[in-house]
DNA sequence: TGTTGTGAAGAGGTTCACAGCG
DNA sequence: CGCTGTGAACCTCTTCACAACA
């Protein structure tokens, strides 16, 4: 056990989803950074980088602690590690893929899953055809069995990964076996208990979201045919 | 050519993301009851859907224009339309993908892809071992042929599918080829100019954003071993 | 009567500006 | 002197409450 979970406890109770996604952007340049050998930045320089400000900056990190010199900035190795135990990086997570298909595979592969502490320990799918087959390395599980895999291997996210029509259902199987993180990939929202943790990545609707900018883009201007 | 784009302007300059994305939610529902022949529809109903207020239905409804009837609720096929208007869905998007990968094939075999009128037009890599090849039915193009390509089949949306280290270098090429739209799914900050829309699909951001609330969850109650 | 459309009030996040320190 | 940390002002989005109306 590393036992220093939670020496950052917020002094505000709740913190805005925006500023957690900006500190996992901040971590990202600081390892490019880090990997740089610089040692030192300005709130400033991290603003620039992240396309906010620094009052920006500042105020997502004082809401954690104090962690910068002033006159000098944030040590840059100090700030990473501060930042990976916020964010709960800290520690290994163990991730249940349940769809084997091409969303979690390419999820699976991408190379920051695994460098960031989550680990794929079980691969599930309701379709018989892909049961007992192999997946990335993993034999894929009957979703059924699911609940029964929990106790044992104690997965503590779930990636859903199965067509829309289904998503729901499988949500369902996921929060009753006692999963508390779910990442879902599927365009539909998902209706869970108090006290599980659901985040989406939502292809359909940044698609929309973009579609959407043209459409206004083409109004004032050319408005093609 | 249809000729209806822009009508539904909004009365305001600038509509929020957050509101945009809760339309093409609502649209994704309204499809549902479209489906299950439900004609008529309430913001209250609508809002239970999509687990939020119905007077924020409203609201997101009339910065575009008076699509309900008083005492009665909303036309559900109307609606439809209406908002297909107005997050662009009534055109056709011509995409081009770059990156040959895992991700770009997820994302075109995601059925809402086509159905939602977005249509891939070209794929690029700049691996030679796959430019000349077959991904899904395309021929795999060199990226440096890009600019050339643009004049003749007009793609409105580049995918970016590359690894972080190459994403804005590909963004560049996007840019510089003349298309407006990016849909970002490398784990990067991508630098454009004014007049180009990025949209990112960051899967690396939501996983933390779950490590986060996971890790946050653990420190009042059990904070396992 | 039932539900929309909307000004006004409220909440929450961002920006400002400067005191506080190294 | 430079840069952080932070209360206060600002602004934007959300919620409320009710008039308007089919």
């Amino acid at each position: 056990m590393d036992g220093h979970a939670g020496i950052y406890c917020p002094s505000v109770r709740q913190i805005a989803d925006s500023t957690v996604r900006r500190l996992s952007l901040y971590l990202r340049f600081l390892e490019e950074l880090d990997g740089r050998r610089t040692t030192t930045v300005s709130s400033e320089a991290l603003a620039r980088l992240g396309g906010t400000t620094s009052a920006q900056v500042r105020k997502d990190l004082s809401l954690f602690g104090s962690f910068g010199t002033r006159g000098l900035g944030y040590a840059v190795s100090d700030l990473i590690e501060v930042l990976r135990d916020i964010l709960g990086l800290d520690r290994e997570w163990r991730v249940a893929i349940v769809g084997a298909g091409k969303i979690g595979l390419a999820l699976a592969n991408y190379g920051g899953f695994r460098q960031r502490g989550f680990r794929v320990v079980a691969v599930y799918d309701n379709d018989p055809a892909k049961i007992g087959g192999l997946w990335d390395g993993h034999h894929v599980r009957d979703v059924a069995t699911m609940a029964g895999d929990v106790a044992r291997e104690r997965p503590d996210i779930a990636v859903v990964t199965v067509p829309a029509g289904s998503a729901q259902a499988t949500a369902d199987i996921i929060v009753s076996s006692g999963i508390k993180g779910i990442l879902n990939f599927a365009p539909v929202k998902l209706r869970v208990p108090a006290g599980v943790t659901v985040r989406a990545v939502s292809m359909a609707t940044e698609l929309e979201l973009l579609s959407y900018a043209l459409a206004q883009r083409g109004l004032g201007a050319k408005g093609q045919a």
